[in-house]
DNA sequence: GGTTCCATGTAAGGTGTTACATGATTCA
DNA sequence: TGAATCATGTAACACCTTACATGGAACC
């Protein structure tokens, strides 16, 4: 078994949930709009021919019988799965990518006659990160439920599932202070 | 001229930047390249069928006679086009979205046997922030030649475009900040 | 006049979303 | 058994990048 053409991003994630627990399809799309959405987007459409795609590479294999064409399917991985899991965690990663609409309307919007647009575009950029802090908020409850945060100082000690999330978290939370303060009295 | 298919985000760049002046597509590419690359990319293979669909449209138009069918060709923002550019700048933007393999790396990397790898997704997490935070500082450069950049308490005087550019900056900033305090004595 | 870089353009394929279709499951 | 929801699957399309092709411009 040769090295085949690279999987997508989204088989990355199949393989890393199932290597959390074996779990279907329908699981997958739910943990992964609960966590990693706002960096790793999942989405239907590629994650079912994912799915058979990976289960054709041997790196998962499905649970029991499937029940009809459409009946819920279970799935874990395999060991050779895991061993490519392994490999890709060690790999050099992609550029990050980020489209931000918001943003261009900042850089574009300074020479608009209307002195509005600008104070519009910020308070948009504003609003945005705040709705991506509640979101991830919430997604930190997911994983830490029934406790309260730790201090800054205990994060050292999280997972890393809780540091990825909780990156996220900083990152919205310091933007949003930072345009409150570059906006000044304007806002 | 009622409303059409909506552009696509190559095309708002286009209108953006010439909107500032008129110029060539090659020149777009570059300028996009210095500025906004990080947080709206451009393509040559978007840029150069978007330049006819614009002009099609009436958004744009060619300055001059083209000199042959691969001669450089210089256009200009209309009236109209510089309608359309407004009531973007003042309609709902799009949600973000990012695509960060380190992140997800991290999120993924806890279970693995092999205690480094987690490590090892730090690392590079923080040396992808450093890359960019190189990156924006040159394209501050760009926008703000042969001058010091400001202090903070100047920003706000500052034109929209250094200001979304050197958002990018404070979050590369904060982000690498973060990811040292949170690795703690690890790295 | 030939070489190198500039500038435009195109083709192919990867990536990803949305919307819809279909069949299971559940529950009244 | 009928309706609502769950879960899988598919089709169509938008978008983007890469690689390449082609012709102009500049420089020696």
């Amino acid at each position: 078994m040769t090295d085949q053409a690279p999987l997508t991003p989204t088989a990355w994630a199949i393989m890393g949930f199932l290597s959390l627990a074996p779990q279907s399809g329908y699981d997958i799309l739910r943990q992964a709009k609960e966590s990693i959405a706002e960096f790793w987007g999942i989405s239907p459409g590629q994650l079912y021919p994912q799915l058979q795609a990976l289960s054709a590479r041997g790196y998962i294999r499905p649970i029991g019988e499937a029940q009809g064409p459409h009946a819920r399917q279970h799935w874990e991985i395999t060991e050779q799965g895991r061993d490519a899991l392994l490999d890709w965690l060690k790999a050099p990663s992609a550029p990050l990518r980020v489209r931000d609409e918001r943003l261009a309307k900042l850089f574009f919007g300074s020479r608009a006659e209307d002195p509005g647009v600008r104070d519009q575009a910020i308070a948009a950029l504003q609003e945005e990160r705040r709705r991506l802090l509640a979101h991830i908020d919430s997604a930190l409850g997911v994983l830490l439920p029934d406790q309260e945060l730790p201090p800054p100082s205990e994060a050292a000690k999280l997972g890393a599932p809780e540091l990825a999330v909780r990156y996220g978290a900083h990152a919205a939370r310091t933007a949003e202070h930072w345009v409150r303060r570059v906006v000044g009295r304007k806002l």
